[in-house]
DNA sequence: CGGAATCCTATGCGATACTG
DNA sequence: CAGTATCGCATAGGATTCCG
């Protein structure tokens, strides 16, 4: 399977909300490397295609282009072709895609909030992991 | 690095809260494989190593160590020895583990409401571009 | 029981080159 | 410009075995 295509479909026991598979599968979907930066650059409306690239700045074409397939396929991302030449391709978040930023943008909050806690618990850790180390 | 020891330290650009990177970093820790499925399972209480691993399921006793290390690593998780014979190691969620579960919660009902809405948009999309697989 | 160490494969993903 | 195709390395992560 290509990167960005994550396999959402689940034989597994799902039975109330917010349980644990399912939350995996979104995490799946959304977790990799990019795509959440992707759906975050296109907040502001649509984007062309070297237009992302430069934006979000590291990632390979082939990455990027895996990953707008994939929340492409998922719904979440609109792709326009104006068949001029050279072609110009807009990207733009679906209704879908939108909706998912509340969620994510909660995470992003605690991320925020809570980067010092983990940094400061992080070094601890190594520390008393590797006292060895000094 | 080993897997579950994700890097939150970042020399990117982050400034505003909610910022793709910052989230990307929060990603970065929980979306791996098993992360999530650890944090969701500690939260009826503490678990010992192998009841953990059996409730997960599927999981390999070398990633559930990892996972367990890099959370507790990050003050996600803590970790009490009691060193009998067998010894006997309880995990348990911290503060901090269970503040997590609120925005994971969201994302996990997020995921459940729109999986139809994905699998769906999924479906339509593989269907127009493999048309010869029919 | 809980975990560490080693092995091995599948995959992620960047770099590069080519196409319409 | 917006891809696609091929290569190649680095990592994730499962299986297995050994140890306290």
């Amino acid at each position: 399977m290509e990167p960005g295509h994550t396999e959402v479909t689940e034989a597994q026991p799902i039975h109330r909300p917010g349980d644990c598979r399912v939350v995996g599968t979104v995490l799946a979907r959304v977790g990799d490397k990019w795509s959440i930066l992707v759906v975050m650059t296109l907040t502001d409306g649509p984007r062309r295609f070297n237009e992302l690239k430069r934006i979000i700045g590291g990632i390979s074409q082939r990455m990027l282009t895996f990953t707008l397939r994939g929340l492409e396929r998922d719904g979440l991302v609109s792709r326009t072709v104006t068949p001029t030449i050279p072609p110009r391709v807009d990207y733009e978040l679906t209704e879908l895609g939108r909706s998912l930023q509340v969620p994510v943008q909660a995470l992003g909050s605690w991320a925020f909030a809570n980067l010092p806690t983990i940094q400061a618990a992080r070094t601890r850790f190594d520390a008393g992991a590797e006292p060895d180390a000094a």
